[in-house]
DNA sequence: GACCAGGCACATC
DNA sequence: GATGTGCATGGT
């Protein structure tokens, strides 16, 4: 456990060092948070920035309007961040659960326990965990580390897990070697996205990697 | 043209 | 429980 924590420290400090501070989750309020977490799915983020720019637009960008919106009209506005008829259900999922839970009221949220949130967001079809997380952590501030498919590459390359490792057990990874830090969490995640796109591609990619200098890389 | 992107639900074995 | 498949646009 100690031997880990001191790794992720090492590693989170190199990236740091490489990357510098990242700003996230790009987004001006919690619903355009929320928003960004769904239609990311999957999905270069790009392609959502022009989604969350047609909802602007539209003027859109809260729970009334966008609950509002026909389906069609929604499904309209996401197309360019793809899977948009998938999404545009999921957005409405969530939304459903917000108006028949919490009024609409996203700041009623911060009333709920951790735990029970994370529970109600992932019995809403569409939100799986690395969503509900990240809405969690970036839209509600709570101390959750979010995995994803780069953070799960790294850890593997690394060898701190086994490839097999589920989401929760590599989550479990995270949050027991490391303090419940909202701010740490978030720039971790953000950081592990930002060298997964250039080097943890599924055909591994590392020869520049500012990781490589770690006695403990596999090397592939 | 192939590959990839800040997943998830569902069918099938 | 593991594995495969559909969902779709846009950049490299």
């Amino acid at each position: 456990m100690q031997k880990t924590r001191q790794q992720l420290l090492e590693i989170y400090e190199i990236l740091f060092q490489a990357f510098g501070p990242q700003h996230w989750w790009p987004g001006q309020s919690r619903f355009e948070i929320i928003v960004g977490a769904i239609l990311t799915q999957n999905t270069n983020w790009s392609n959502v920035e022009k989604a969350i720019a047609n909802i602007r637009a539209a003027g859109c960008l809260s729970p009334e309007k966008l609950y509002a919106l026909e389906p069609e009209a929604l499904e309209t506005l996401i197309r360019p961040a793809g899977y948009f008829r998938l999404k545009a259900k999921r957005l409405r999922n969530f939304l459903q659960w917000l108006f028949d839970a919490y009024q609409g009221q996203l700041e009623t949220l911060d009333e709920v326990e951790t735990r029970r949130l994370r529970e109600e967001l992932l019995a809403i079809s569409g939100v799986g965990p690395e969503t509900a997380d990240s809405i969690l952590l970036y839209a509600l501030d709570r101390p959750v580390f979010v995995v994803d498919t780069y953070t799960a590459r790294i850890a593997v390359r690394h060898g701190l897990i086994e490839p097999e490792i589920g989401y929760d057990q590599l989550q479990y990874l995270f949050e027991s070697a490391l303090e419940p830090d909202v701010q740490r969490f978030n720039e971790f995640h953000a950081l592990m996205v930002c060298i997964g796109k250039d080097f943890c591609k599924p055909k591994p990619k590392c020869a520049a990697c500012p990781l490589n200098g770690l006695p403990h890389t596999i090397q592939e």
